[in-house]
DNA sequence: CGCATAGTTGACTACGCTCAACCCTGGTGG
DNA sequence: CCACCAGGGTTGAGCGTAGTCAACTATGCG
C-alpha cells in the first residue's frame, strides 16, 4: 500500500524518479494522455476523475499520501483517467521503463510491488463492500468499524471536513450528519467534534 | 486477468497446482481460514462473500471463468473472505510458496503477474464507478456501453439470467427490468431475448 | 400436462437527495 | 471587545426513485 515504505527500492531508481508539486486544481495527467509513469502521493490529496459520454464526471475516491495511482501505467499506452490535486500537493513519478526494469532485476523488490497492489486490491474490494450496503447509517458503521480496526483503537479522529468525508462514502453531507446523528442516538457512537467513538465493536 | 493465457508460467508450477473440483453451494475456503492458495476459475463461478457483524452478508462480484481469486492468501495468513460456488465449478490452486518462488526467479512471470493484478485494479474501479451512478438506467446503460467496447460491437448477449446481472450491478431483478424497459422506452437500445443492441454509441 | 424458475408489472414503502433555513465556530476589522 | 462574515454543520420539508411484496406471465423440463 505504501511504495514509500518499500525496503527494497533499488538505488539506481532513485535517479529516474521526478518529483512533482502540484497546486490546488493543478493537473497531473490527463484521460488519454500517454501513459509514462506511475505515482506515488507524497502530500496533499489527488483525485482521479473520469469524463464519460459529454459531460458526465465520476469522481474515484481520492489518493492519499502514501498511497498510489497510475499503475495502469505500467501496461497501457494512456491513462483511463485524469488526476487532478483536490488541494496543494506532491507526488513522486516512476517512470514506466526503469520501474519495470527494476522490477525484473530484483526479485525482493517485485514482491514488494506485487504486495502493495493486492493490498491496494483489497482496498477497492472494501469500497465496494461499502458501497453495496444501502442504509447510511450502516455503511457509514461499517466505514467507522474499519478505520477502528486498522487503528486498533475504538476512537477515530477525522483530519477533513466531514463533507470529504461523505463523499468518500458516497452520500451528500446532509445524510452523513443524520447518519451520525442517529448512530449518536442508537448509542453505537459518542462524538466530540470530529472525534468519534465506538461503543461497541460490531466489526466481525 | 488471465493467468491461464500467461505465456511465461514457469514449468515448475505445473507441478504444484492443485485442480479444485466444486459442486453447487460448496465452499473453496472459508473467511478466517488459513491462507495457503491463490485460485483461478476456470469454469463455473465462484462467489466471495464476507460476514460481518453477526449475520450481515455482503456478496462481492463473483469470480467468472479465467479470473482469478485470493490474491491476497500471498501476503496474509487468513482469508478476509469466503469463496462459494454459484454453480458448479473448477479452479486451479497455486499453493503459495512454489508461486511465490517462482514470481522471484522469473522476471516474466512476475511482469505477467503484475499485468494481472493492475488488470483486476481497474476492473474494480469500473465496478466502482459504475455504483457511483445511482439511477438506475444510466447505470445499466454505461454497463452495456462497457461491455460493448470491450467486444468492440454493439450486439450484447447474455449467458446468464438477468437476476444474476442484476446483482453484479448491485440492483435488484424488478429494478433491472424496468430500466431495460425504460431504455428500450427511450429508444437507446433494442432487445430480443437475452441479446441487446445499442443504438447509439454513448460511450466517451 | 404440470411444475419450477425467470422475467415482468403494479402498488406501496422507505430512504437518500435536493433545496432551504438556521446554527455554530473561527477569523477579521472596526 | 464586539460586530460582522464565511464556511462547515445541522435540521426540516418535499420529492423521486429503488426496494419490497405480491400477482401474473412466459419458458423450459420432467
Amino acid at each position: 500500500m505504501d511504495l514509500l515504505t518499500l525496503n527494497s527500492l533499488p538505488e539506481e531508481l532513485h535517479n529516474t524518479i521526478v518529483r512533482h508539486d502540484l497546486s490546488k486544481g493543478e493537473t497531473l495527467f490527463r484521460q488519454g494522455d500517454p501513459a509514462s509513469s506511475f505515482f506515488v502521493v507524497e502530500t496533499g490529496r489527488i483525485k482521479l476523475v473520469r469524463y464519460i459520454g459529454d459531460d458526465k464526471v465520476v469522481t474515484f475516491q481520492a489518493v492519499e499520501p502514501g498511497n498510489s495511482l497510475g499503475e495502469i501505467a505500467l501496461f497501457s499506452h494512456t491513462y483511463p483517467c485524469s488526476a487532478v490535486a483536490e488541494v496543494a500537493s506532491q507526488a513522486i513519478a516512476y517512470p514506466k521503463e526503469p520501474l519495470l526494469s527494476a522490477i525484473r532485476a530484483n526479485p525482493d523488490f517485485a514482491e514488494d510491488f506485487i504486495a502493495m497492489l493486492v493490498q491496494k486490491i483489497q482496498d477497492l474490494k472494501l469500497r465496494i463492500e461499502l458501497r453495496d450496503i444501502r442504509a447510511a447509517h450502516e455503511r457509514l458503521l461499517r466505514y467507522l468499524d474499519y478505520l477502528a480496526q486498522s487503528n486498533a483503537q475504538n476512537i477515530i479522529s477525522f483530519d477533513r471536513p466531514l463533507k470529504e468525508i461523505a463523499t468518500d462514502l458516497g452520500l451528500t453531507p446532509e445524510t452523513l450528519s443524520r447518519a451520525l446523528a442517529r448512530l449518536e442516538r442508537e448509542g453505537k457512537i459518542a462524538r466530540t467534534r470530529l472525534q468519534i467513538t465506538l461503543q461497541k465493536s460490531s466489526a466481525a
